[in-house]
RNA sequence: UCCCUGGUAGCUCAGCUGGUUAGAGCACAUGACUGUUAAUCAUGGGGUCGCUGGUUCGAGCCCAGCCCGGGGAGCCA
C-alpha cells in the first residue's frame, strides 16, 4: 500500500493517473458509489468513487457516516460538478466501523445545542472543524505577534494564594477532606493543614504577576487558562477560559490602546489569510441562519465584510465622559428606549448602552477610556482630576467587552491610598507593591478574552461553541 | 442569581378550546435505481410526550416543585 497523502494536498493535485492513498472518516456515502471522506487536513472532502461492479457488496454496506477508511486508487479529474479531482477506488479498507444506528452525527444539519451535548464528536462536523481550526490559528497568531515584537511569553501561576484582586469568585484548591476539615482555635477551617499551608485558589488573572515580569523584561505577555466561579449564565461567559495579558513597561494609556488595536488587527488579518475556506464556510452558514430571522434583525455586513471592515477602520476612541454625553443626548435616551435611562455621570454603562455606542452610533469597534475610579479596579492609574482612572475597555459589535485594560498606578503612595479605600489587604500583596518601591516605572497592560476574539472571527454566538469542552455552571462534561 | 421562553421518535419539528390507536421530514432497516453533491423512489421498524407530584371520568395539553436548554440582564474576558 502506498503512503497516505493528506486530502488537502490531493484536492490541489493535478497528478492525474497517479496511484494514491487517502485515509479519513466517511462523511456520507451517496448513490452506493460516492464516498465523501474528510481527514481533518481541510474542511473540504475528498470524493472516492466506487465502480458499479465493485465485487465486495458487504464491504460497501459498512461505509456508514463516521466510519474510518483507507482508500487507494487512481487520482482522476472528476466527471461531476462539485469537485475538481477524485479517486477511482481500487482497494478499500474499513479501518473502524461506525454503527449508523448509534452514531449521533448524520449527514444533515444539526443544531448547535445538540452538537454541544456531543462535544466529543462535534469536531467531525464542518462547522466545528472550521471553528477550532481558527481557534488554533488565532492562538498561533497571538504568539507570533508578540514574539515578533520582542515580548517574552510568561507563564504565571494557575494556583494562586492571593484572592486580593476582587476580579470575581474563585475556585478553591485544596486537599483537605470535606467531611472532616481541620479547625483552628477559633473554629475556622485551618488552612495551615492544607497542601500549601494556606488557602489557595485557581487564578482569575495573571496580571499582577505579569507586572513583575514587565519590570525586568520590559515587554511580557501571558496566555493561559483563567477561572471564574461566577454563576454567569450568558453566551459570553465561561468558568474556564483563556486570556492573553500583555504588560509593557514605559507604556502609557495611548500606547496601550495602540498595542491592543494593532494586535487585534494583526490576528484577524492572520486568520483571514490562513483560513479563507473556513471563514467562507462560516459566512455562508451565518447567512443561512439569518434567513430565518426577520429582515430588521439581520446583520448589515456578512462575516467576511465585518472582519474586513474592522481592519480598514480606526477604532473609535473616546472617554467615558464623552460617551455619557452622547448617550444622554441620543434620541434613544430621549425617547426612553433604554431600560436604564442615562441621567448622571458616574454610573456604570449597561450592556444596552455599550451596544448602542458600538452598533448604532459609531458602527465600529470603540475604545472607551478614563472611567470613574469607583467602578474600576484598585491598580488603575488615577488621573489628575481625582475622579477618573486611566482605564480602557474595547467594545466589539455583537461581543461587547473584548478587552479590558489600563495604565497601572505606578506611584506607591497613590496605590497604597487606593488599596486602603477599597479594602485591599496591602500586606498580602507586598510583592506587588515592591515593584513600586524598587525602580517603579509607568506601565500599562490589558486582558484579552481569547474566546471572545474567536467568537468575533468565527461569528459564533455562544462561547460554549468556541471552546472544545466548555465549563459553565452545572456543566463539566467530558 | 433574576426576567422571558422552551423540553414530543436518533435529529429537526407539528400536535386545536383537555377526548379514542401521538404525526411529518430526515436518519435507520429492506428492496429498486444509478455521475451523485444533505442523491432519489417504495416499504418497514422506532415514543417513559424532561422528572416528580397534583387537578380531572380522562392530561402531550391545566396546576405546583425540580432538572436541563435557548434569549435577555447582572458579574466580566
Amino acid at each position: 500500500m502506498s503512503k497516505r497523502t493528506k486530502i488537502s494536498e490531493l484536492l490541489q493535485s493535478t497528478d492525474y493517473g497517479k496511484e494514491v492513498t487517502a485515509k479519513g472518516w466517511v462523511r456520507t456515502f451517496r448513490n452506493n458509489q460516492f464516498i465523501a471522506i474528510n481527514d481533518g487536513s481541510g474542511i473540504n472532502n475528498l470524493q472516492a468513487v466506487v465502480s458499479l461492479d465493485f465485487p465486495d457488496e458487504p464491504l460497501l454496506r459498512r461505509l456508514t457516516t463516521g466510519a474510518s477508511v483507507s482508500v487507494t486508487g487512481e487520482l482522476v479529474e472528476s466527471l461531476g460538478k462539485g469537485q475538481k479531482v477524485e479517486i477511482k477506488v481500487k482497494t478499500l479498507e474499513i479501518l473502524g466501523d461506525c454503527d449508523a444506528e448509534k452514531f449521533p452525527l448524520q449527514p444533515k444539519k444539526h443544531s448547535l445545542e445538540f452538537l454541544r451535548e456531543k462535544a466529543h464528536l462535534r469536531f467531525r462536523t464542518t462547522t466545528f472543524a472550521a471553528v477550532f481550526k481558527i481557534r488554533h490559528v488565532l492562538a498561533f497568531a497571538i504568539h507570533k505577534f508578540f514574539n515578533d515584537k520582542g515580548f517574552v511569553y510568561m507563564h504565571t501561576p494557575i494556583i494562586t494564594a492571593s484572592d486580593a484582586e476582587g476580579a470575581g469568585e474563585m475556585f478553591k484548591v485544596t486537599t483537605l477532606p470535606f467531611d472532616a476539615t481541620p479547625r483552628d482555635e477559633a473554629g475556622k477551617v485551618d488552612f495551615r493543614e492544607d497542601f500549601f499551608g494556606k488557602a489557595t485558589n485557581l487564578t482569575v488573572s495573571g496580571q499582577l504577576e505579569a507586572e513583575l515580569g514587565a519590570m525586568a523584561f520590559g515587554e511580557v505577555y501571558t496566555f493561559g487558562p483563567t477561572f471564574r466561579a461566577e454563576n454567569s449564565n450568558t453566551a459570553r461567559h465561561a468558568a474556564e477560559f483563556w486570556m492573553i495579558e500583555p504588560e509593557v513597561a514605559f507604556n502609557d494609556l495611548g500606547d496601550n490602546m495602540q498595542l491592543a488595536e494593532d494586535m487585534l488587527k494583526y490576528v484577524i488579518r492572520y486568520a483571514l489569510d490562513a483560513c479563507p475556506h473556513e471563514i467562507e464556510f462560516l459566512k455562508t452558514r451565518l447567512l443561512e441562519e439569518e434567513k430565518q430571522k426577520p429582515l430588521d434583525e439581520r446583520s448589515e455586513l456578512d462575516l467576511h465584510a465585518k472582519l474586513q471592515f474592522c481592519l480598514e477602520h480606526e477604532f473609535q476612541r473616546l472617554t467615558y465622559t464623552e460617551a455619557i454625553e452622547i448617550l444622554k443626548n441620543s434620541n434613544h435616551n430621549k425617547k426612553k428606549k433604554f431600560k436604564y435611562i442615562i441621567e448622571s455621570w458616574g454610573a456604570d454603562l449597561q450592556s444596552e448602552h455599550e451596544r448602542y455606542l458600538v452598533e448604532k452610533h459609531f458602527k465600529k469597534p470603540v475604545i472607551l477610556t478614563d472611567y470613574p475610579k469607583d467602578i474600576k479596579a484598585f491598580y488603575m492609574r488615577q488621573n489628575d482630576d481625582g475622579k477618573t482612572v486611566r482605564a480602557m475597555d474595547i467594545l466589539f459589535p455583537g461581543i461587547g467587552e473584548i478587552i479590558g485594560g489600563s495604565q497601572r498606578e505606578e506611584r506607591l503612595e497613590q496605590l497604597e491610598q487606593r488599596m486602603k479605600e477599597m479594602h485591599i489587604p496591602a500586606e498580602e500583596l507586598y510583592w506587588y507593591l515592591d515593584t513600586r518601591r524598587f525602580g517603579t516605572v509607568p506601565h500599562a497592560g490589558f486582558g484579552l478574552g481569547f474566546e471572545r476574539l474567536i467568537m468575533f472571527v468565527t461569528g459564533m454566538g455562544n462561547i460554549r461553541d468556541v471552546i472544545p469542552f466548555p465549563r459553565t455552571p452545572k456543566n463539566a462534561e467530558f
